[in-house]
DNA sequence: TATTCCGATAGTGAC
DNA sequence: GTCACTATCGGAATGAG
């Protein structure tokens, strides 16, 4: 039961990457990639107590940027600060950046990993993802980003999780030459991580800055609260970004009258129904999750 | 601020009263009536944590009593105890009985002075209070009892609060002789306590054994926790002896259907409106109480 | 369908 | 509309050298 120190599943601290400066290269900065830990590592999960080295989701920092920009940062406009001055976050928050898009780890994060791409043209940006994306050529570059941003979390999560899994496994023997295979065939293809993502954006959205969420299926997190932060990306609420564009009567452009926030609790893995009991969702999600990881 | 040990308005402790049995005269059993104290003073208030003295609404007492009685008293049968062995109760919850009748401190009393009348027969008491009050010869009985302790609550309000008030003291005022008065002109008449008693049974009780409320309006305890509580006694809900029998198309015959429960809270010496904030009304109580003692 | 705090609402179990 | 516990649901504020 005890984890050791370098178990891939742990948060690395913010020491560990203290002074490393986001890297320039939008395709590998942040992303050790050779080594076991990278910057696929959350800070302290908000809402614990504060301790006085790591305050958390960070009022303090957010207001100090501000200060630099001559602009106010409301609550809803939290994401401005990542594409107005990337550089100023910690590469523990900031994943990579570009002229043209910002990937960050989601400050209250609903899986274990949970990534944002924030474009940084300001046009589109201040639109409705539904409107921005109807724009074949933004769209086109977002997705490009998207499918960047994808690989990395899915190599994150072969990272922390590769060793549990069955597939992996079996990959890593006939690798390592301790398991049977026949001359010539192909090898086994590991997990495909990748596939099982999340990539879209919300119905709704509630932060004012354009973002498509990349997030691991888990959904396991102390920032994942209650039914809203659950069927926000377990029912059609999140919209995939391959779905765009959205025809003009798609049921999504009305996420309200559809009711998609205040459906039953469904468990994303075996369509167990749990009613609004959010709490007994979460532990059944916690065992889930050992499961998953096994395949 | 600090209270005094013989302050009227503070509860009487257990040892105090130990020993008391309860005495056979109804009519002023438990009523020290010469004196500053009597046994209109409460236990501990419940849900406060208890105390090694004072174990507080006492699942004991009744566990120890029904075992003596051959017979289980569930969450709704508490009331019988009361009636099957009022000898059983200290004279700190037992206020007096007959044969007929058990008069008691009401365990999680709404008010700060909250009492129940329970009679003894077991037909009747096993009825909804508007059925057993379709008897002429039975509601007259409980209507002369009901007088009673009502005597003994008006008189218990006297003792706590007469010092506050303002019509009590132009009464003793004159009576010291520390007031003009006009030779034989009446006495002015003090306050009439009782009248403003509220009296009543609940439309829906839930306690089954047939039992009259009868309490000081305030509304001050902390066992009022929530707005049933405060509109089951500020509303039609609470249907006064008064009024029987009721005619069979009263609206109080369906509490539900009414929605009496689910009204406004709204302040009873006031009228305002709180909505559904009910620690507003309760902040608001307090110091409607402070005023209404000075009346 | 931002977070956080606080409080109101709702379901359960009580031997 | 018993109490007591837990959990769910709901509104309001969120900035201010
Ligand atoms: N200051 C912040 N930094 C990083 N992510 C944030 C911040 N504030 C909110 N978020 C995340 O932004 C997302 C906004 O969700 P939505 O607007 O519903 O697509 C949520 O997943 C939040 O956790
Ligand atoms: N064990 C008990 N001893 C004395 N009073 C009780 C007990 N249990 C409940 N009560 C009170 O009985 C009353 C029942 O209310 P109702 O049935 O709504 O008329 C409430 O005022 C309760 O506080
Ligand atoms: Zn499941
Ligand atoms: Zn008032």
């Amino acid at each position: 039961m005890a984890s050791t120190d370098s178990d891939p599943e742990d948060a690395i601290t913010k020491e560990e990457i203290a002074g490393t400066a986001p890297a320039p290269d939008p395709g590998t900065a942040g992303i050790s990639q050779g080594t076991k830990r990278n910057a696929f590592t959350e800070l302290m999960s908000p809402k614990t107590k504060t301790t006085a080295k790591d305050p958390g989701p960070e009022p303090k920092t957010l207001a100090s940027t501000r200060g630099a920009l001559t602009r106010s940062f409301k609550e809803r406009d939290g994401l401005g600060a990542y594409t107005h001055d990337p550089a100023s976050f910690p590469a523990s928050r900031v994943i990579y950046y570009s002229d043209d898009f910002v990937a960050i780890h989601d400050l209250y994060p609903k899986s274990t990993v949970h990534a944002l791409l924030l474009p940084r043209s300001p046009a589109p940006s201040r639109q409705h993802p539904f409107d921005a994306f109807e724009d074949p050529a933004f769209l086109a570059t977002v997705r490009a980003e998207t499918a960047k941003l994808r690989r990395l979390v899915g190599k994150e999560l072969q990272r922390r999780y590769g060793r549990h899994s069955a597939r992996e496994r079996e990959r890593e023997a006939v690798l390592d030459g301790e398991m049977e295979w026949e001359e010539g065939r192909a090898l086994p293809p590991g997990r495909d991580w990748e596939r099982e993502l999340l990539v879209g954006v919300h119905a709704h959205p509630s932060m004012n800055d354009l973002h498509i969420h990349v997030l691991s299926p888990d959904m396991i997190s102390d920032c994942m609260r209650h039914r809203k932060h659950y069927n926000s990306f377990n029912t059609p609420f999140l919209v995939d970004v391959a779905d765009f564009p959205l025809a003009a009567d798609d049921p999504r452009r009305h996420p309200g009258r559809a009711g998609y926030n205040s459906r039953d609790l469904v468990c994303w893995r075996c369509g167990e129904n749990f009613g609004n009991r959010f709490k007994q969702l979460k532990e059944h999600l916690a065992e889930e999750f050992e499961e998953w990881k096994k395949e």
